[in-house]
DNA sequence: TACGCGTGGAA
DNA sequence: TTTCCAAGCGT
């Protein structure tokens, strides 16, 4: 990547009616932000709304380093949404790669389809409309809302609530699910100013990635670190019950993605043999191809072939 | 509310 | 090698 973005306006002449935690807080991290954000590509000012949309998809438990090339590919082939939804959601399928949880693929497509016939091919601006999208959940109706229209929402994903946590709270972590108290939190320390929020929510967000991380947390190089709750307090460990981790390996999810990966790199449809060759369990892989077929991932055609959906 | 849902890089 | 983690969503 090569220089950080400068945004046009400062925040320091933006009004703020919000408490004065907040106000100690959001100049610090947005004057840290401006010299230290990264420029991606969905950052850009030509990346656009559905720009925007794309990469937070591809972001929901994506690390950046993996979605920067799918991203770039993506916009090139379907530059408006109307373009995505005249494709098939086998090709989204395809097109989404290694990325991870392809069910996102075909949900962007389905949004590109309620885009395309509910909202004349553009990406509705109304949080609510937003948020009725296949795909689009609270976090995302938020995030497009405040990185492509400059809206004023409080968008909490793990980033920001860690940040909070620590910040304010003065604990390690957050709560593994969220809490109304967190987003009770994140909506008394928005700022008043509609352009300054959406500053303050890039700006948090990305305090998180890059400085108050999940380990190995930089707290020197950290704008807020004379503040923080966490630091005042000697920086405890988090106690309690481990937080909940991920097994993977024997899993059906193991199972589908090798089945999966085996239908995205044949471009005909493919023998029942061919994914009997996957997974050696018979049980775990028919029920691992049930499920593909029920969430629409998989295509089973009359005479015992497979596909990606080609509807 | 808790769980299922992919993948690969870093420690 | 194993574990943990990465801009969540839907049920």
């Amino acid at each position: 990547m090569t220089a950080p973005t400068k945004p046009p306006h400062s925040h320091s002449a933006a009004p703020r009616s919000d408490g004065p935690l907040g106000q100690s807080l959001h100049g610090a991290v947005i004057d840290w932000f401006e010299e230290n954000a990264r420029d991606l590509p969905w950052r850009r000012p030509d990346a656009g709304p559905w720009g925007v949309m794309v990469s937070e998809f591809m972001l929901q438990q994506t690390p950046v380093s993996r979605v920067l090339p799918v991203y770039e590919q993506w916009l090139a082939r379907w530059p408006r949404p109307a373009d995505l939804a005249k494709d098939t959601p086998g090709e989204a399928v395809r097109a989404w790669g290694r990325l991870g949880y392809p069910r996102r693929a075909l949900r962007l497509h389905g949004a590109a389809v309620a885009i395309a016939e509910r909202h004349g091919g553009d990406v509705p601006t109304d949080h609510a409309q937003l948020l009725a999208l296949p795909g689009i959940g609270e976090y995302t109706a938020a995030a497009v809302a405040s990185f492509a229209y400059g809206q004023r929402h409080a968008v909490l994903d793990t980033n920001v609530r860690r940040v909070l946590a620590r910040a304010v709270t003065g604990v390690q972590y957050p709560p593994n699910a969220t809490t109304a108290a967190e987003r009770k939190l994140a909506r008394a320390l928005l700022p008043e100013d509609e352009h300054t929020a959406s500053r303050w929510a890039a700006a948090s967000m990305e305090l998180g990635a890059l400085v108050c991380t999940a380990k190995n947390e930089a707290c020197h190089r950290c704008p807020i670190a004379a503040q923080c709750a966490w630091q005042l307090a000697g920086k405890p460990e988090h106690e309690g019950p481990p937080r909940r981790g991920q097994t993977y390996a024997g899993t059906d999810r193991q199972v589908r993605g090798k089945l999966l990966a085996v239908l995205r790199d044949a471009h005909a449809p493919v023998p029942q043999a061919a994914l009997d060759r996957v997974w050696h369990e018979p049980v775990q892989r028919a029920r691992a191809l049930d499920g593909l077929v029920a969430d629409g991932l998989v295509e089973p055609l009359p005479d015992g072939m497979y596909r990606l959906p080609a509807s």
